[in-house]
DNA sequence: CGCGAACCGTAACGTACGGTACGGCATAGG
DNA sequence: CCTATGCCGTACCGTACGTTACGGTTCGCG
């Protein structure tokens, strides 16, 4: 009876089922992509058999790994009423912050590390999951605060797709590159922070209404 | 006498040594990490015993072809000679679309992933060199530029470090996460060269000396 | 209590692949 | 011509690992 993972959340599966891929993800992290089945099974204290049950290969207990943090990070949407540019840049770097987090830390270093040694090479593509579930989610989640923000006159931009790539540049820069090639890198909560605050007025430096869209040159 | 292959460049090597890192590099790029020596072997026409006497491993062999490709992209450094705005408008964006041809070429993404997949768990390590022969090697050649334009007046930070790496974040944004996850995205010479104009004039507007210290917030 | 389902632990199987050995051929040097 | 060297092609070896099979244990249910 084949389960065949869900290809949208990490639900349905049971608590077991959950303990089963947190551990693979803590081996993830400690062994990168050479983990194997007989280490999953022992380190989950299950029987091999039963992850074939349940995931049908490795490949898929690696896809509902993949899927299954991807359902851990759903972060709240900003709030969008009331904006002001106080407001309004609270929320960029709120964001810029939660995403340096993200990116920086050891179980998405390793899932992309994974996804990337993976991508356009298998039937299932991890890497378009995790393509799906990080870089486009994060668009997902950022454009409607930059409509709103155009809305209410603070923010200046013909396309938001473009406006966001740029803030995804001004935020990321050269991080997660960095530490996928294994650079030692671990900003502290005081960098991100003061990395996200700058990324931050750099963005509503070229995008702000009244000052960026000559200086942006459109 | 194993031959160790220099840590420097892709010199002292034979031309069918360079043939045969040149089918590696092909094969990397249809293959991925999954290549196989004996596949290696016969793409170059060669014997195995030969790869082994010549690159001692297969990560040696991995190694010795990121360094031959590493040595082929010695690219020339911008005159810095009579700069004013005009000419170091000209050098940032050659230099920006210079660097996104590279990075969104078949053979830089095929290199970058496996040297993912590799990083930090190999004696070797294939992540370290591609950081050294790519993002770090950019920064050092772009600093000097950098370095003369705030000397001309032309530019303000503080920081070269911090100024390359926001250039850096402006060119790339999510282009290099983007391909090596699998996206499609092959953007054509005129997106490139849209592009490298816009992130130069985006960063001229932050890092200019009369325009961007103040909206840089410093 | 008896039965079946689910699961654990482990042994066993098959294969793919890294690495080595060896026979043949071609070229160079004496 | 003879020998040595270097390389090609291929067969071979050992092993690691994905996958399967199976005996034993627990647990829920009639």
């Amino acid at each position: 009876m084949q389960p065949a993972p869900e290809i949208g959340g990490g639900d349905e599966l049971t608590e077991r089922q959950k303990d089963v891929l947190n551990a693979v993800l803590r081996l993830l992290v400690e062994e990168g992509d050479r983990l194997t089945m007989t280490a999953v099974a022992r380190r989950a204290s299950c029987s091999k058999e039963t992850l074939y049950k349940w995931f049908g290969d490795r490949d898929g207990l690696l896809t509902a790994t993949v899927q299954w943090q991807a359902s851990k990070v759903r972060v709240a949407p900003v709030d969008r009423a009331r904006l002001d540019m106080a407001s309004l840049r609270t929320s960029l770097e709120r964001y810029a912050s939660d995403w340096l987090h993200v990116i920086s830390s050891d179980t998405s270093v390793a899932l992309n590390r994974v996804a990337v040694a993976h991508a356009g090479s298998d039937k299932r593509d991890l890497g378009a999951i995790v393509l799906e579930n990080g870089r486009f989610a994060m668009g997902r989640r950022l454009k409607p605060v930059l409509l709103a923000g155009r809305e209410a006159g603070l923010l200046a931009f013909d396309d938001e797709e473009q406006a966001f790539r740029t803030f995804f540049g001004l935020v990321a820069r050269d991080v997660q590159i960095r530490l996928l090639l294994g650079d030692r890198l671990k900003p502290t909560d005081a960098e991100i922070g003061r990395d996200a605050a700058e990324a931050t007025r750099q963005f509503l430096a070229l995008y702000g209404a009244q000052t960026g869209a000559a200086k942006a040159g459109l």
